[in-house]
DNA sequence: CTATTGTTTGACCAAATGGTCAGAAGCACG
DNA sequence: CGTGCTTCTGACCATTTGGTCAAACAATAG
């Protein structure tokens, strides 16, 4: 029976076990290093493997890399995806941006992969960016719009309120060191983040 | 004469005009893939010298990365240090906000540098985090909460309305492609963001 | 037990990359 | 011109790094 793990989805238990670690270190190092800064050396042996070993589960470093964003864009967008149009918008904003900061908060590492994607360009999941994302974000703007053209939210480019939650809870992960660098010791950078894009949104929101 | 521009300030012209050049091919290649991304042929390309040329001006690929921080570091905190105790508050926090966009628009490189840098943990400006900036932010911080104590603005953590001016005006810098990917053809989202900033800003802070 | 399939490794390789160096070419000035 | 300094280059080097491969080592079904 032909099993190439490289090429297929996992049969066994050990090929399971040992793609997830693969994955699970290769979002540690590129997280922190970035696609080029980060080592098959680095991955395999946070993985507790050889390199040829993870070269057995996966045929290329790219290979890696595209699995991981691929597995992220699911449930990146899952926030917003929730967001619902039968709501109360004033709830369903709030709550939206309190999802993505708790994401934030969550998955740092996953947040700061995608960072690295963009800032260089979105080499590899560029077309995502306009496929995926747009149709979504267009759905959602259109919602919002919908909502501010009933007044029920002050009216603003609903695109560019969505960017605005993206930045400012994504800031908290990406941009981590510096906020704790700022803050200095004995704060909880996401709690207080939480309790002031809160009232922002709030007031910004009320018509 | 011993003129070795490795370890001095320019002296001649051509050292002026190809310490320039190198820096900013060095800032295009750096903030575009990332210090472990960038190479040294990719700059010396870049900025029209050969490799050994290019190691004539500067001693290594680390020292050209560091001096490109340090100038940055300058530049990139002038539009807080203008911030003017004795203005009014509302145009005093509304013009930070419209210069550091301004910035973004205007130097979109130095701000993905920065984001770079910051992503990977900062490992070479992180004291410069702690000193010069926390100094200056602490300072500013301390000069907005007194307008809010003095109920001139509506009361909020001082701190974090600083990080989110920069959050979402540098997210314009960094995750241009993104903006641009879902905004579609026919935008400018640097404007866009300026207004949509505007107003969120004014009504979150009127008291 | 054994044959088959799945897993792991040591040794190895080619390309890329940061950096060196001896000397050639350019340039300014007495 | 020729002397001394600056600028530049081709050739070279050591290391790192992504990736290969043949063979050894489990595991497991029959």
């Amino acid at each position: 029976m032909e099993g190439d793990p490289a090429t297929a989805a996992p049969r066994t238990r050990i090929q399971q076990r040992n793609m997830r670690r693969v994955l699970d270190a290769a979002l540690e190092v590129f997280s922190a290093q970035g696609f080029r800064g980060a080592t098959l050396d680095q991955i395999a042996e946070l993985a507790g493997l050889s390199k040829p070993n993870l070269l057995y589960y996966f045929p290329s470093k790219e290979a890696i890399h595209h699995q991981l964003l691929a597995d992220l864009m699911d449930t990146w967008l899952d926030p917003l995806r929730e967001l619902d149009p039968a709501g109360d918008p004033m709830d369903e904003i709030l709550g939206y941006m309190r999802r993505k900061l708790e994401m934030s908060r969550a998955m740092p590492r996953e947040s700061r992969l995608f960072a690295n994607e963009i800032l260089q360009g979105a080499p590899r999941i560029g077309p995502a960016l306009e496929g995926e994302l747009k149709r979504l974000v267009d759905e959602k703007a259109g919602v919002i719009a919908g909502w501010m053209e009933a007044g029920r939210l002050a009216p603003m480019d609903p695109h560019h309120l969505i960017f605005s939650i993206w930045a400012l809870t994504q800031h908290y992960a990406d941009f981590d060191v510096q906020v704790r660098a700022v803050l200095g010791p004995g704060h909880d950078p996401f709690a207080e983040a939480g309790g002031l894009l809160d009232t922002l949104y709030r007031k910004a929101l009320t018509t």
